[in-house]
DNA sequence: TTGTATGCGTTATCAT
DNA sequence: ATGATAACGCATACAA
């Protein structure tokens, strides 16, 4: 592989001035820029990406952390992310975690190690503290809303969302409410307990443990919603759950069982996503794509910021 | 930031025993190597990994070329590779393409540039003599049938699964038989359409160009087949779908037009997807986390090698 | 406008 | 067993 020394020579000009044309500094006559560039030309030379790396300290690639690239929920935050990163020219360093620490851990080390300019997690297992002694090392972005910390985040008010969601189901008759989500951790899920607790407590209901359906990821866990609020004494008659994904799930699954949707159990999604549309459910659109690029944005520019995005209520037929 | 120098001043000894302690070399006394640890922890030392790039001519980083991850196609594609990666401690450099050659170009430059060690192509628009010059840099791997090109690939013989499937299909009394695709171009939807010409041929049938639904790709596109077939005058009775999501919009569709399924028309999903599952769709089950294992395994080895993946038909309820 | 020299942090070579 | 030193390929401060 030919390097700039050898260009140099070919050319019959100093690195340095090799390196001027190759970057498109100023104060270069075209004459020598022309022989230098003939030199690239004919031995199809090209830049030693780590070698620049090394000199400049950066690698102009981005840490991506989430914990599966195949739920459209982070499919969708990454498509905006990617779209973001390809207008700066940078790439994507991708870590699929599976929710385990240990690789979230990596890619922590990797910023630490310089092997990536910033880090983007998406979501998290890892306590805080962690994160925090990292900061230290390179711009970090959150995906959550957060109290107090430093650092930059994206996120939408899953408190609120979810109180206005609950109430807006009340106001429509229903008293028991359940609601699906991934996982029982994690500060949005949290966020929304939160919400429904007082929920419960404002309208002076019962908090019913049992209404809470953890793990509801995919299209599938649909049924398994299904089948866990059928063996309740007193099944919910209304169900928020968050992915759309899921609460097409759970209508086909109705649908097959002949539980009549809205009548016998209202269904509100999340996210907004094409199948919503089809199966005319009522979602709560949440700008994923969005999210994603300014999560990019942020992690390339550095500077402390928090922009919660807005999120709407799309009414209709599950309701 | 701490280097191995430091260390080296810290621990009384030369970089050299440093780097030995570092990469685990034999050949250093305990006590040296003890002092070494030491230093390394009271100096929260890390290797500066483009450092160690530099050096070696290697990143640890191999870049998957895609046209979009929010596709449970390439998403699951996708987790097979990132899983295999993570196994051999290496990175994935992503690139979200959207068909667009420069970005596939992207790509190939980054593996020249030496920013990545290889590159797998999950799917292309870029064409084979543009590839082909781009082998001299470092492994490509391909996720489709090649002839007597010299690439590893890992692919399933879309030509004998489709045409399989056609004969499936034509003997349990359709004659008429349509099929979706997620575009035109690209060597597999080449490859199903030399099928359904021979199938065609075979069997006298006619061949009907309008049977062929282009740009199927997301759940949504199944209302898109349904007015497409609709609005021909002899509709098929049977359709060949590449891709269960497609395949459950299908189905979804139909249910709410009260177009009978298997009855009025049968339909035959691709990838055995969770959805197909749930939705009772009988599909052809393709092994796709395992491709992409496999995808990951031939671009960090280097050798030249072909794998066929086999197909299974999962008899369920549309046919 | 151009070139020399040095730094970036490791690994590898070759003495000792 | 250990260490000096070259090599990796590029960017840049500084000198000219």
């Amino acid at each position: 592989m030919t390097n700039i020394k050898d260009l140099a020579k070919m050319a019959g000009v100093s690195v340095t001035t090799v390196s001027r044309v190759l970057n498109h500094h100023p104060y270069v006559t075209e004459e020598k820029k022309n022989a230098v560039l003939e030199a690239i030309k004919v031995s199809n030379y090209h830049k030693n990406i780590n070698a620049v790396h090394l000199s400049k300290g950066k690698t102009l690639l981005i840490g991506v952390v989430l914990p599966f690239s195949d739920h459209p929920y982070f499919a969708l935050l990454l498509k905006g992310i990617a779209k973001q990163a390809l207008e700066n020219n940078y790439k994507l360093v991708l870590f699929q975690t599976d929710y385990m620490e240990s690789r979230e851990m990596e890619a922590l080390q990797m910023l630490k190690q310089k092997q990536i300019d910033s880090l983007i997690i998406c979501s998290r297992t890892i306590d805080w503290p962690i994160i925090e002694e990292h900061l230290l090392f390179g711009p970090i972005v959150l995906c959550e809303q957060t109290v107090g910390k430093m650092v930059s985040t994206t996120f939408v008010n899953h408190y609120k969302t979810f109180f206005e969601a609950l109430e807006y189901l009340y106001h429509k008759g229903h008293e028991k409410i359940g609601y699906c989500i991934a996982r029982n951790s994690g500060t949005n899920s949290q966020d929304r307990e939160f919400a429904y607790r007082d929920f419960v407590k404002k309208y002076q209901l019962r908090y019913r443990p049992d209404y809470i359906i953890n793990e509801c990821l995919h299209f599938e866990d649909g049924e398994k919603a299904i089948e866990h609020i059928k063996a309740l004494d007193q099944p919910p008659s209304a169900l928020l759950v968050t992915s759309d994904q899921v609460a097409a799930g759970i209508v086909t699954c109705c649908q097959k069982q002949n539980i009549s949707i809205p009548d016998k159990l209202a269904i509100i999604g999340f996210d907004n996503q094409p199948i919503a549309k089809i199966m005319n459910i009522t979602t709560i659109e949440i700008p994923l794509v969005d999210m994603g690029k300014n999560l990019f944005l942020q992690a390339l520019n550095g500077d402390l910021s928090n922009k919660e995005m807005s999120v709407k209520l799309i009414e209709r037929g599950t309701v």
